[in-house]
DNA sequence: GATACACCCTCAGGCGAGGTGAGAGTCAAG
DNA sequence: CTTGACTCTCACCTCGCCTGAGGGTGTATC
């Protein structure tokens, strides 16, 4: 009969440790003093926890674990959860390896740059969604707002027109790097609720969900570069891979006010993150 | 202004969480209806919400943010937080690396054993302890018990003489590998609450803290050959390296009954894990 | 026999970052 | 005026323990 103190000892946990377990019934004492409640294990249940140790090390949590002990779990059960746990590893190893780097980025930065950037880069999913679009070809940059605002009205005018609803911020597709400055092509691009009639103009089809490095300008155009060059180096430091294209979607945009515009500019990412 | 459920929607967090940070003052809403309670945020918060995110992902805590937030940390402060959180995420990444390793080598066993093994092997750390102690060379391996438990019994009767007091349960450091089966030497080993005075045969040491694998053996010593394999496999599947030695504790010894007998054995681990 | 001192007990509350659900009020569209 | 989508507060839950208060036990020493 081992006391509980001399049981945590041999363990290597914590007296805590053991009375939860006894309260969950993960691994009741063998017996227990009636009259002064003391807890008295057995040299056989070390084993057990060595088990109930082994097994939280992989990953378990103590209700499975329990379950596990309990006996009934059948072979080929068992071999299931543990693929399981080994998918959750490694989703973790690849977490814990994108966070290292991020923050090894973070750091270069700072020894550059003497200070923090204002623009913060997340990986985010950009959710699969019904648009309606147009595509325009601009053929210098500085004629970017005469070609794109006629354009964006005319896909809200088709929405309109076709009875359909917007569902969030319009956004513009740019099929080409942020360093092509001449003959851009770009996509004029409303998310709908549900998907509508598309006319000659303007099409619809879904566009699928995927990963985008995303940040937020606030401001007018002038200021993107930086916006632009944070992504670009975020995406390298990451070991991400740009497809080739990039998104601008407009949560606020105040014509009588540029400074109170919001931008996300988003660079969709190939598969497998 | 920006209803809660819309800001939710623009930043991809749950409306919860916006409260949530409210509720902790990480980020309050820029207005509150004073009659319905409902909250309004700015678009200008986005950007804030979204460096609250990014410092979430390199591992901050929300109380920590706040006060990056706040601005009341040095450019050299940040510096150190961020060194210290990269410390910790290789830490967990090594972790999560062990984890996944075990986890492959638990599924490569039920492959080939189509069960549980009695034998769970723990990485834990042996810690550093004053001992006293005293070598025996064992010719044959069945002449184990003959020249051991005497050997044992003189380092107990030496503990007594000098005033000592034994701290916990005494084991025996073998100095070669399992396979060496003739010509053993044997440490045999009683841990000290205080160092004493050391005699001709019984030396008296600190013996470091050290990494060490181990599993637990029930009963008597038969069956020890299956631990010694469970934990070389072990070793062998994460990629550890022993020392050359192991140890073997006795947690319960019960002479009038070898079944009860429950021993620790540990492979002292290379440095670097 | 008294007194240390190390143990042991129960019970309540806390951590971190939110999630869940009840019950009630609010807003915009049809 | 109703409907349905939102919003509010309040209280309790998660997980794997840890901490502390207040009180009882067990053994050794003076």
């Amino acid at each position: 009969m081992i006391k509980i103190g001399d049981f945590a000892r041999l363990a290597q946990v914590s007296v805590v440790t053991l009375r939860h377990y006894d309260e969950i019934g993960l691994l009741k004492p063998v017996s227990i003093d009636r009259f002064t409640g003391y807890r008295y294990y057995a040299a056989d249940q070390l084993p057990q926890l060595n088990r109930i140790l082994a097994l939280k090390d992989l990953g378990f949590s103590l209700a499975q674990i329990e379950r596990l002990m309990q006996g009934g779990v059948s072979i080929e059960e068992l071999r299931g959860m543990l693929l399981m746990k080994h998918a959750q590893a490694e989703q973790r190893l690849a977490e814990e390896q994108g966070r290292l780097s991020r923050i090894a980025a973070r750091l270069k930065q700072i020894e550059l740059e003497d200070s923090m950037t204002p623009y913060d880069v997340l990986l985010k999913t950009a959710p699969a969604m019904y648009i309606a679009s147009q595509r325009v070809t601009i053929p210098t940059n500085d004629q970017v707002p005469e070609y794109l605002t006629p354009t964006i009205d005319a896909v809200y005018r088709h929405v309109q027109n076709a009875g359909g609803k917007d569902a969030g911020a319009c956004f513009v597709i740019w099929h080409q790097s942020s360093q092509v400055l001449i003959d851009e092509v770009a996509e004029a691009a409303v998310p709908l609720e549900r998907p509508i009639a598309p006319s000659e103009q303007v099409g619809v089809y879904e566009l699928p969900a995927t990963s985008v490095a995303s940040t937020i300008h606030r401001g007018d155009y002038a200021g993107f570069a930086q916006a632009h060059a944070a992504l670009l180096s975020a995406i390298e430091a990451n070991g991400w891979e740009s497809d080739g294209t990039y998104r601008e979607v407009y949560l606020v945009f105040d014509p009588s006010d540029p400074a109170n515009h919001v931008t996300e500019v988003q660079y969709p990412l190939r598969a497998g993150r």
